[in-house]
RNA sequence: GGUACCGUGGCCGAGUGGUUAGGCGGAGGUCUGCAAAACCUUAGACAGCGGUUCGAAUCCGCUCGGUACCUCCA
């Protein structure tokens, strides 16, 4: 590769220079959502980063294996009294089995994504599908000694690992704080120490999803399906693994050990972390009561929002800002991305109308540069942006003829465009265009009579014809070279 | 309390020891029958207080404010 791409990796809280394990290929692992309800806004943040990453991966000659799991099973809810799947409980609501919800709810998740230009990842393992791994996983840690059996169910040994290994590598936790620091919780008393975690647990009757295992009929524990599936598909050591900062601490700590008992090795060479949507300040979540859903943003049905908002808009949203930095939700924040992409991608349609000349008044191979030079630094997005707006005022310019571009460069130019705003940006063009014959020979006529009207200087004629265009949506402006026309929302 | 991090102009957001981020909005202008679009110009900032330095928004310290995680939610 002749890019330097360098990656903020968590691991050492530094960029580093990405080398695959295995070049050219890259094998990438991403937590994906619980699939209990509807994706909102903090779900699109990750999948979109990591959308990103996997594309310009690609672009860059990559051969990427990109795993994205979808959570279906065993896991607990914070407000329920006693321990309770989060899907059982959302079953035994409304009446439905979990496996139905779990459907439901992947394909809504599926649509939003495909609305997003998100690409489907190389394979979507679910944590159901890989039940017999999970305890194959649990039996070898059993095995290493890295973690003991009570009343069904199955603890990992986060004292006795960290006697040998450093629990905390990836979240600079403090072992020693750990486990004094606790708290008096439900539950606990099975375990040796407030610290270990489940990697099996025995259900309770109320558990409707429930699997039969060495130990007890129960289900698998949280931080499990991840280094299974990983494993499978990625094997013991893989390129990248990605998802929100959230869950750096104790969902991927505990990923960490969990692998480095069961195989010895350190499971990942980059940890990946995007950062959080906020809202006011704070966190977007479900369980905070504050989160906005995706189909909410496309509907504009929110008590919260002006107006909808194209999913173009929010992925151009949320592409503006660096995927480590919080990023502040907001309708002005939202208007303004709206605005701003459809400039830019006004101007790629502009680009296949511009005139090539000898010479050029822009360094074009040097805008190019830039924009690699902004991926290659950690995916720095919202940099290639301002680039490509650099690029925007070359294309208007030479339009205007205030400026000029050589042929060689109009391709260069052409390419980058097309290679960032739509490969690896994944931007796509909503607008609905005249597209048909039909509508292009309809408006050709209307726009000469109007033009006919208006070299008579009959403007009560021709701004007729413009208003009553309107109200059908179609715009009309009038350039130097004759009228233009296009359908808006 | 511990861990990680943040505080940039009206809004959103890059940057990070010396030089323009960018988008939206504002002001002025060019173009235009008008409108729109486009282009040009422009105003406005680095929470506060100290320190290091020839020079700090950028490094260090303190103060204030904010966020995430520390939960059998993944």
């Amino acid at each position: 590769m002749q890019n330097k791409l360098y990656i903020y990796n968590t691991l050492s809280r530094k960029k580093e220079l990405f080398e695959p394990i295995n070049p050219p290929f890259v094998g990438m692992y991403v937590c994906g959502p619980t699939v209990y309800g509807d994706a909102h806004l903090g779900h699109a943040r990750p999948a979109i980063a990591f959308d990103l990453v996997f594309r310009y991966l690609q672009h860059i000659g990559y051969k990427v294996r990109y795993v994205r799991n979808i959570t279906d099973v065993g896991h607990l809810e914070n407000d329920a009294d006693e321990g309770e799947d989060k899907i059982a409980k959302k079953a035994r609501l409304e009446q439905l089995e979990p496996m139905e919800v779990v459907q439901y709810y992947t394909d809504r998740f599926h649509t939003n994504m495909n609305q997003l230009n998100v690409k489907s990842p190389s394979i979507e393992p679910r944590a159901s599908g890989h039940i017999i791994e999970q305890i194959e996983m649990a039996k070898k840690i059993l095995d290493a000694g890295y973690a003991y059996e009570t009343e069904g169910s199955v603890y990992f040994d986060v004292v006795k690992y960290n006697q040998s290994h450093n629990y905390g590598v990836l979240s600079g936790r403090v072992f020693e704080d750990l486990i004094t620091t606790t708290r008096e919780l439900e539950g606990q008393e099975e375990k040796q120490n407030p610290a270990d975690f489940a990697l099996w647990k025995k259900a309770q009757p109320e558990h409707i999803m429930r699997w039969t295992s060495p130990w007890s009929i129960g289900f698998p524990g949280w931080h499990l399906e991840c280094s299974v599936m990983g494993t499978k598909y990625l094997g013991e050591q893989f390129d990248i693994h990605g998802g929100g900062m959230d869950l750096l601490f104790p969902h991927h700590e505990s990923e960490i050990a969990q692998s480095v008992a069961a195989n010895g090795k350190q499971p990942v060479k980059y940890w990946m972390h995007n950062n959080m949507i906020t809202l006011n300040g704070k966190k977007m979540g479900k369980s905070l009561g504050n989160a906005v859903s995706l189909e909410d943003f496309f509907t504009g049905e929110n008590k919260l929002l002006q107006q909808s908002y194209s999913p173009m808009t929010i992925r151009f949203f949320i592409l503006q800002a660096h995927y480590r930095s919080t990023l502040d939700f907001s309708n002005e924040a939202l208007q303004s991305a709206e605005k701003g992409l459809k400039k830019l991608l006004t101007a790629g349609h502009t680009l296949d109308k511009v005139v090539a000349s000898d010479k050029s008044t822009s360094n074009i191979k040097e805008l190019r540069d830039k924009c690699y030079e902004a991926m290659n630094d950690d995916f720095n997005s919202p940099v290639l942006i301002s680039h490509l707006f650099e690029g925007v005022r070359i294309i208007n310019s030479v339009k205007d003829k205030k400026e000029t571009i050589s042929a060689e460069d109009l391709e260069i130019l052409k390419k980058t465009f097309h290679d960032f705003v739509f490969d690896i940006l994944g931007l796509r063009d909503e607008e609905t265009k005249g597209g048909n014959e039909l509508a292009d020979d309809l408006m050709k006529t209307i726009l000469e009579i109007r033009q006919q009207a208006r070299a008579k200087k009959d403007f009560a004629t021709s701004d007729k014809i413009r208003d009553e265009l309107v109200r059908i949506n179609i715009i009309i402006k009038d350039t130097k070279d004759g009228s233009e026309w296009s359908i808006e929302e």
